[in-house]
DNA sequence: AAGTGCTGGGACAAAATTAGTCCCGTTAGT
DNA sequence: ACTAACGGGACTAATTTTGTCCCAGCACTT
């Protein structure tokens, strides 16, 4: 028909069109709606810190959302009611069109050239509490591609430590095994190693797990005799039948800050120009892998072999890092990220 | 599932309870493009006298509106844009929800037994200009019921001519017969006589026309007499094979002030109880004729024979007399209003 | 060819709304 | 019994919105 103009096609369209303004607005009442979801019953006051912003501002959504019946509060503090679950599931796509997050999920599915990309909205560094948005989509994710009997394999990580928590029983398929993509991580926070997830992971989700417990950096004459253990060889062998790989990716700098690291290491890592860490291995910025380190494992082609695999990561710190991981093919790979990184990803690939 | 709470379902329902000012919102803006587009090139304050806002308000939505591309600024004034009409199109049922025409045309429609009621948005005494969406939905609704060779019958009235102004050819069937539904109205306004208006439905959509020019109040011989002319005579065999009828409703009281009734008629209308007045009868609050005037004209048994018949009346003086007319049963027919008439009408109802 | 009545846009003070910052009585958890 | 956090009240400062002009420019009319 016409040629150079493209047509208004949808309601949510014609809406933005006419009354701009709803975009923003939607997107903060929604926030709030969310976080008060999350938060449980929380107060004034706390609300407006995990949002950053004032009181007042927080005093007035909360008020309206009140008086709509969509909040209730309580003296123990405001709490989502049920009118306002619905609202908040059936609003989510609105919310994520007119934010353009699902735009940018089909851009950075196809430029980083994997299944699929799902975008929380928000920043896990400005806030931190949306790290259970984070955890409840990847634990929706895993619950889809999972199936009976089947073996998860999971990394360590704050972030896998927040999917842990979010994951419920009713969620999963029965019958799952749950174990760690890698021995320990030295002197990291208990709490943080794959092996405590995997078996928070399993407890939440009622289901079995198997953990190996092993020092990092092993000589190379102690390695060799450690996977001689049939303990080891054992959970070797589960590695060959993964089905599904959840896991997190690290900036290669931060990561190897946290560990324990010698300088020397530290400028061994530069040098190779490392830029992400996944399972283990460092990646530069065309995806290669430069280093690893020597710990009984996941190894890469046999995360590849597997059916799923879900990738966790968020945080505008972290975007360099996810394009490096996915420089190497990974073409079965789900992301799970937020929308700061998911920004600053397109950004960066400009 | 859930007893009692009625659960929320759709997006847009959804909406309007976390920004329950969009309702408002929204209506506003669009009465204001609406506006734009009917009363074609207009200034700020011309604008903002026909909606009864300030020239500010006008001002503040016009800039946004101009901003958003929906209307274009020169210095004729300003006019509706291409996307700006798709926007109209597209919000239409939305407005319609949100501000309760869709359910008070339902509603409508059950109360009155007919077919089916059509709301305009407004109040055709308050902003007359809102006459000419009466009328373009009204010959929206000729369009579809009419077919080919068919006759349509026309009565007179303001709402009428307004109706025939919004007629375009392209709308229109082909070799439509319009015709006046009664002779003369007396003294009244020419351009809103039966006559005229048939003229100008069958010139606006390039069809044919018959009219017949005759006194009204006629004495019984008299009226006897000219009945048996054949020019009188195939008049009234065109009514027998009328197809479809529009006509107005007329406030019995204002209808006997217009007409240079006699008080001894006016207060032997009152005496009756008249409340409506539709083709020259008089019908009161319980739909009953109680008088009519004498001249050749279309009677209701062949208005009733008729295939569609379509009412239009706006404004909410008309509400009492709108209900008295469809007291009588009138089940074909199609009634084309405004919410003004059709408020008043549900609170007469309650 | 000058006049007149529109147009959109600029400017500015008054009015209304919103935001920031306290306080307070109450209540749940300790 | 105590404490910390809750929602709600109150009041001022800041911001936005609104009412009301004026203005230069363009299109009709005279």
């Amino acid at each position: 028909m016409r040629g150079e103009r493209k047509d208004i096609i949808t309601v949510s369209e014609a809406q933005l069109k006419i009354m701009p303004e709803m975009s923003e607005l939607l997107h903060t009442r929604y926030r709030f709606l969310q976080m008060i979801d999350m938060l449980g019953p929380v107060g004034r006051r706390g609300l407006a810190e995990n949002l950053s912003v004032g009181e007042r501002e927080a005093r007035k959504e909360t008020d309206l959302l009140r008086e709509q019946g969509l909040i209730i509060a309580s003296h123990s503090g405001m709490r989502i009611s049920e009118s306002g679950k619905e609202v908040l599931e059936i609003l989510k796509p609105l919310v994520y069109e007119w934010s353009g997050i699902s735009v940018m999920e089909k851009q950075l599915t196809q430029k980083l050239c994997i299944q699929r990309v799902l975008i929380v909205d928000g920043d896990i560094n400005e806030t931190p509490s949306i790290k259970i948005l984070l955890g409840l989509e990847a634990a929706k994710v895993l619950s889809k591609v999972a199936k009976e009997k089947e073996i998860i394999a999971v990394t360590g990580g704050s972030t896998l430590a927040a999917i842990a928590d979010s994951v419920t029983p009713s969620d999963q398929p029965n019958n799952l095994t749950f174990i760690a993509a890698r021995g320990g991580m030295g002197v990291d926070d208990m709490r943080l190693q794959a092996n405590t997830i995997a078996a928070t992971f399993a407890h939440n989700s009622g289901n079995a797990y198997r953990t190996l417990y092993l020092p990092e950096h092993l000589s190379e004459t102690a390695y060799k005799a450690i996977i001689e253990e049939p303990m080891v060889k054992e959970m070797i062998d589960l590695y060959d039948r993964t089905d599904v790989v959840i896991h997190g990716i690290g900036s290669a700098i931060e990561m190897a800050s946290r560990r324990n690291s010698t300088e020397t290491e530290k400028s061994n890592l530069l040098e190779h120009g490392a830029v992400s860490e996944a399972f283990g291995y460092y990646f530069d910025e065309s995806g290669k892998a430069v280093q690893r380190i020597q710990t009984v494992g996941i190894q890469r082609e046999q995360v590849n072999r597997c059916k799923s695999i879900i990738a966790v990561a968020g945080g505008k710190n972290k975007a360099a890092a996810i394009l490096s991981y996915f420089k190497q093919g990974a073409n079965q790979t789900i992301l799970v990220t937020d929308s700061a990184a998911a920004k600053e990803m397109l950004h960066l690939l400009k």
